[in-house]
DNA sequence: ATGGTCGTCATACGA
């Protein structure tokens, strides 16, 4: 019997006030497991009643006062995976991975937030931006050295790779998210291990923003979006991979996230 | 060329 296991990714932006907003997205979508960036909440605080409420029994967090923040909650248990480096050495909220098991198969899976990396895309002057790229050059040759099968990859990734993932490439390639540098990095860490599912269902050039920000008045009329959240799978896992949407319509919620989330279907045993 | 807005925590800071 073939079941379907669905995964959310989110950058919440602030789990705590918009746990209500989780809460209509979980009991319309009925996710089998979330993976949430900048939760923004010390594990202390974090709102593990609410989320039980939900039916996400089974939590793995890993947060800090005010800034950053990873978690990943699922209704059927979690292992978590604790074998991977602290990435640029800094203990500092970004990545959880976890092995679940459903119909005796092992799914992994990665929850990333990547350093948004500041304003300025140079290395020498922006130590945010050095940051980022030593971040995204360390993932790659990590996951070069250790490539891994039945895995997925989600999270806010900070970079939106190609050209139709961005409202204009001409204006935008010296912008931070979508330089060069980046996107050539980017592509290079997914190569690794991963496919891009995201763009597997939805070939480019079909628009498929994730982000808008907040200092854009009017964001559906100008629709200056990029695509800086991601789902990525294992090739082994690709063809199981049977739906992928993003969640636009949340952008417009009252009091939103900046970012929406999105959603891969998996055809799973079961 | 500039500033535009959020969330957190209380004043700047990061996004």
């Amino acid at each position: 019997m073939t079941k379907k296991l669905r995964l959310l990714s989110w950058n919440i932006n602030s789990l705590r006030l918009r746990l209500p907003q989780l809460a209509l997205i979980t009991a319309e979508e009925e996710p089998d497991v979330i993976c949430l960036q900048e939760t923004k909440v010390q594990d202390a605080d974090f709102p593990s009643e609410a989320l039980n409420a939900m039916g996400y029994t089974h939590q793995l967090f890993k947060g800090m006062k005010s800034y950053n923040g990873v978690a990943i909650l699922a209704r059927h248990p979690l292992r978590r995976l604790g074998h991977y480096p602290l990435w640029c050495g800094r203990d500092d909220c970004r990545h959880l991975a976890a092995s679940l098991t459903l119909g005796g198969q092992a799914l992994t899976v990665h929850n990333f937030y990547v350093p948004a990396g500041g304003d300025e895309p140079d290395e020498g002057a922006n130590d945010k931006f050095a940051h980022k790229m030593a971040f995204l050059r360390e993932a790659q040759a990590w996951f070069a050295a250790n490539p891994e099968r039945g895995a997925l990859l989600v999270g806010d990734l900070n970079v939106a790779p190609g050209p139709d993932d961005v409202w204009s490439h001409r204006q935008l390639l010296k912008v931070v998210s979508h330089t060069p540098a980046e996107t050539e990095a980017l592509e290079a860490w997914c190569a690794t291990t991963f496919s891009d599912a995201m763009r597997h269902h939805h070939p480019a050039p079909a628009r498929l923003y994730t982000w808008w920000s907040y200092r854009n008045r009017n964001r559906l009329a100008s629709d200056r979006g990029r695509r800086l959240d991601h789902g990525w799978a294992t090739p082994d896992l690709l063809e199981r991979v049977v739906g992928a949407r993003v969640l636009e319509s949340v952008r417009d919620w009252e009091r939103p996230s900046d970012h929406v989330p999105l959603l891969l279907d998996l055809a799973w045993p079961g």
